[in-house]
DNA sequence: TCTTTCCCTCAAAGCGCTTTGAAAGCCTTT
DNA sequence: AAAGGCTTTCAAAGCGCTTTGAGGGAAAGA
């Protein structure tokens, strides 16, 4: 088939005992040559690193894992609930995670799970010494995962918190409740006094967060959110477009409406449209914007009000904490990191309708 | 802080040896009971399991890697291009991927690399030993990291395929070219004259075959698809509309596009809407479905006609064989798997405009 | 010249598992 | 009662690395 462009042309993958008898050096010498110890002579160490090269030499991961206890690697769990498809929010946190990972040598592992054997799949990650550090996400009201997270020795960072635990474990969160009161008083000042929530599902802390968030706004004022305004389902344009329709259709029609992502908000706007609704006029849309590059809110036709913050960064973040947890196992714990999301305020707002 | 309502309150992560000396038998012996050998008394096997149960032993992964050889992962290089973000496409595929690992045990090792250095990075992975096998995917024309993989001794496949070189490596592809061509025809069946592209970036070979199949249709009537009629971007909502926008705006205006993606017909369709035109009837527009659950072409406000064909299959598919290849390393290696996609007739196709 | 010091290199142990080859125990059989 | 055949268990080696503690050689000091 031809030669290959390429200098190394070696089908065997060489170990740490053929390089040395290849090199006449100890094991040892390579080793400390290759993680920087001082006490090598720099020639030796340009030997060695020619040789690496040459051969395309890498460590074994696994045994350097059992010599040193470090794997170089953290864990995740992927939530698999046959009913629900890849998921856009997932895949976006996972990029920022890939960024910081990149840049410290890490690699990720990821554990298919359904959800309800997240724990045992945790247990798998983490006892059998796979990963250094995890993190873990979509997080549920008195969540166990936390306890069982607490009990175990290896570091981890929730993504999210947990509503009715004591907020006593390492966290990155964005002020769920605290963007949407202020998009809800937004739309308060608007005039708007009947509202709506298409919200994600319901056992999710965040779902919990942004729908107290808005209740907290209405009380002010003495305005409640009834059951029957609230929606919660998976974040999917589909979704979306069927909830929007039925607050379309219901008999006292609210005329402010929250949304919990831009995924959701395609398919509303979609409902609103098909309904000779003018968004902005007829009716208001605030949704949560995690940023997805995929979907840019200013791009909407009536381009979308919403409250923003970054799934990437919160990824990147995360990844950056878990890697210097395993660096220094020693550091004092920070805890919890509360985001605050940006109302950015475009044109599917207006005045409540008169 | 209460305690755990859970049996399992170890702090330590028990090892093999403290299992032998809790159970007063060899390592040997519980090692076998827990891999299923036959030789072990069903008495003492079933007092194995139980102690596996209450200390929540798991057998660590880098450890019985050494010592098997099996790493039971699979592994994926995560294409990291800084200007690209999260993409609903690779997370669609790692969904089929997740699938299939979980029915196997196996858990999956992400890598991320930028584009220019995906050869070292797989290279790390594998000789570095973390993972049993992998998969490559956004193939170039002509890329190199196949001849790569097959100096190696993992197995691999490849997800799409390469133009330019032999196709004597395994992977699992759709039919592109086929796929296009057929949409193609269809429209020239319905007067169409005047086509346009609105395709993925330019380097990756589904693109090119993309474009290939239109050629090719077209070419049987004797029409061209010049270069001009056709703009290669990232997979986003925002190019979509940039894209179409650029089309509609052109002196003699195409009547049909094919698209690359249903998330770019998104933003193509908010184009055409947004210039006063109606899709189906001033313009036909077939986009390829990797069926993303994100996005439904049948929830279009006109029902995209579409190319479709699973991405999540895919994934699940070469996540199968890919276990296949490292529980029998010596089974005849399949090679190359084409699938084809189906063209679903909507509403976003009509008779050319007169 | 002999000792001390420093620099460089090495042999060996150990991480936690699987697996080979041997041995112990208990029945059958002769 | 001894020999042979099962069944069940075990000790030890080895996977590829890091790391400890020690040793050899050269330069410096006595």
């Amino acid at each position: 088939m031809g030669d290959s462009a390429h200098g190394t042309e070696n089908l065997r993958v060489v170990n740490l005992k053929q390089l040395s008898e290849l090199l006449g050096l100890s094991q040892t010498t390579i080793s400390r040559a290759l993680n920087g110890y001082p006490e090598v002579n720099a020639q030796t160490r340009l030997r060695v690193l020619k040789a690496v090269q040459e051969t395309g030499y890498r460590p074994n991961r696994a045994a350097r894992r059992l010599a040193t206890g470090k794997a170089g690697s953290i864990g995740l769990i992927m939530p698999i609930a046959s009913e629900q498809s890849a998921d856009i929010h997932f895949a976006e946190f996972q990029r920022g995670l890939a960024d910081e990972c990149l840049a410290h040598e890490f690699h990720f592992v990821i554990m298919p799970s359904q959800p309800d054997e997240e724990e045992q799949a945790i247990r798998g990650l983490v006892s059998s010494g796979s990963v250094d550090a995890y993190y873990l996400a979509y997080m549920r009201e008195r969540d166990s995962r936390i306890a069982m997270a607490k009990s175990l020795p290896t570091p981890f960072i929730v993504h999210g918190r947990s509503l009715g635990l004591a907020e006593d474990y390492p966290y990155v969160d964005v002020d769920n409740e605290r963007a949407f009161r202020e998009a809800t008083e937004f739309l308060l000042d608007l005039g708007h006094r009947r509202f709506a929530l298409i919200n994600g599902p319901a056992d999710l802390d965040f779902a919990i967060r942004r729908r107290m968030g808005i209740e907290q706004a209405l009380a002010t004022r003495g305005l409640t959110l009834e059951d029957h305004a609230v929606s919660n389902t998976l974040m999917t344009d589909a979704s979306g477009y069927r909830q929007m329709a039925r607050i379309l259709d219901s008999d006292v029609r609210p005329t402010a409406v929250l949304c919990a992502s831009t995924v959701l908000a395609l398919g509303a706007v979609r409902a609103i449209s098909q309904a000779g609704k003018v968004l902005g006029r007829d009716i208001s849309l605030i949704a949560h914007d995690d940023d997805l590059m995929l979907l840019k809110p200013e791009n909407f036709i009536v381009p979308l009000t919403t409250t923003g913050s970054s799934l990437r960064d919160a990824g990147r973040r995360i990844a950056e904490r878990l890697i210097a947890a395993v660096a220094d196992p020693d550091a004092p714990a920070l805890l919890g990191e509360l985001w605050t999301a940006d109302l950015i305020v475009r044109a599917s707002t207006g005045p409540a309708p008169t």
